[in-house]
DNA sequence: CGTTACACCTGAGGGC
DNA sequence: TGCCCTCAGGTGTAAC
């Protein structure tokens, strides 16, 4: 689910509520593949240390804690963080949510989803990391040291350049959209916003990188940089689990151009947009505006 | 090395 | 109603 927007306004929103308290204790759900460091390991070491920062790096969040160690998260495809009293039918199974009036938003309430819960010393709102499918990620660094899901990380895809694009497109012939989404290339980037980049620019997802020039590249990464900045803006895109830390949804979803607007008429030439497979994703584009 | 296929996990939605 | 299939915003790994 969450790409660089998300997790952008996921730090944005956390931080002001994060920053400077203390974690009484942590509770986690059982072993699984989603804990990197194991949930017994991670409640001791978290207990009574003070956050001192929030970061982003890709698709990554890094807390910063007293003395120096950090907690890594990510969101994987679920994954979802959110304070006490977030409100939303995106944080309850669909059972209990269909059991509501629609307009209904039920507060939500701890459920076997519910992977890392921090509490603080200051009784104040606990932190939420609830993911159903488990492909989201929390480890813990020790003062000092990074680790190799960092490392390998490239620039930041709001920071890149179309020169960071072209230097790794010029080698591969593999589908430009496959190089987009590969976050040693440009982290950040993932399907919704690489599909939505490529229409803006008009390039076909599935032509080989090195048959992008220069001047394409440029307009893939200008058009990435708008469109994340503008999702940022909206508050990201809520299409299935995405919420806010408030359990709000953002807004970027009712302004895609071509993901998932399948068989809908392309806002720019009126063209029906189609809907491929590149690099086992779901591939969206105009056949007329991309080339 | 680059590329591809698949695995990880759970749930929603469509077809029959 | 139930069953079976496909699909989903991500990423790591193995095999060619």
């Amino acid at each position: 689910m969450p790409e660089l927007p998300e997790v952008e306004v996921t730090r944005r929103e956390l931080s002001p509520h994060l920053l400077g308290r203390v974690i009484e204790r942590a509770r986690t759900t059982g072993p699984s593949y989603f804990f990197l460091t194991t949930p017994r390991t991670l409640s001791r070491r978290l207990r009574g240390r003070r956050v001192e920062s929030l970061e982003r790096r890709g698709k990554y969040l890094l807390l910063g804690l007293e003395g120096g160690a950090r907690l890594l998260l990510h969101l994987g495809m679920t994954g979802q963080l959110f304070f006490d009293g977030a409100s939303s039918v995106r944080l309850l199974s669909s059972t209990a949510a269909a059991s509501l009036a629609p307009e209904v938003q039920a507060r939500f309430t701890p459920d076997a989803h519910t992977h890392l819960t921090l509490e603080f010393e200051d009784d104040g709102p606990r932190l939420f990391f609830r993911d159903v499918r488990k492909f989201g990620k929390v480890e813990w660094l020790p003062a000092g040291e990074s680790c190799a899901r960092l490392d390998k990380l490239g620039v930041d895809a709001l920071e890149a350049t179309g020169a960071n694009l072209h230097a790794a497109a010029k080698k591969r012939r593999a589908p430009i959209k496959s190089v987009l989404l590969d976050q040693r290339v440009l982290a950040g980037v993932g399907n919704i916003y690489a599909d939505e980049a490529l229409f803006l620019a008009g390039v076909r997802p599935d032509r080989a990188a090195n048959r992008v020039s220069r001047a394409r590249c440029d307009a893939i990464v200008e058009a990435a940089q708008c469109v994340m900045l503008r999702s940022i803006e909206t508050g990201g895109s809520s299409i299935s689990d995405y919420v806010r830390p408030g359990g709000e949804d953002g807004g970027y979803q009712d302004e895609r151009h071509v993901y998932g607007r399948e068989g809908e008429d392309c806002p720019t030439c009126g063209a029906l947009i189609r809907k491929t497979s590149v690099g086992q994703r779901g591939t969206h584009y105009c056949p007329r505006c991309q080339r």
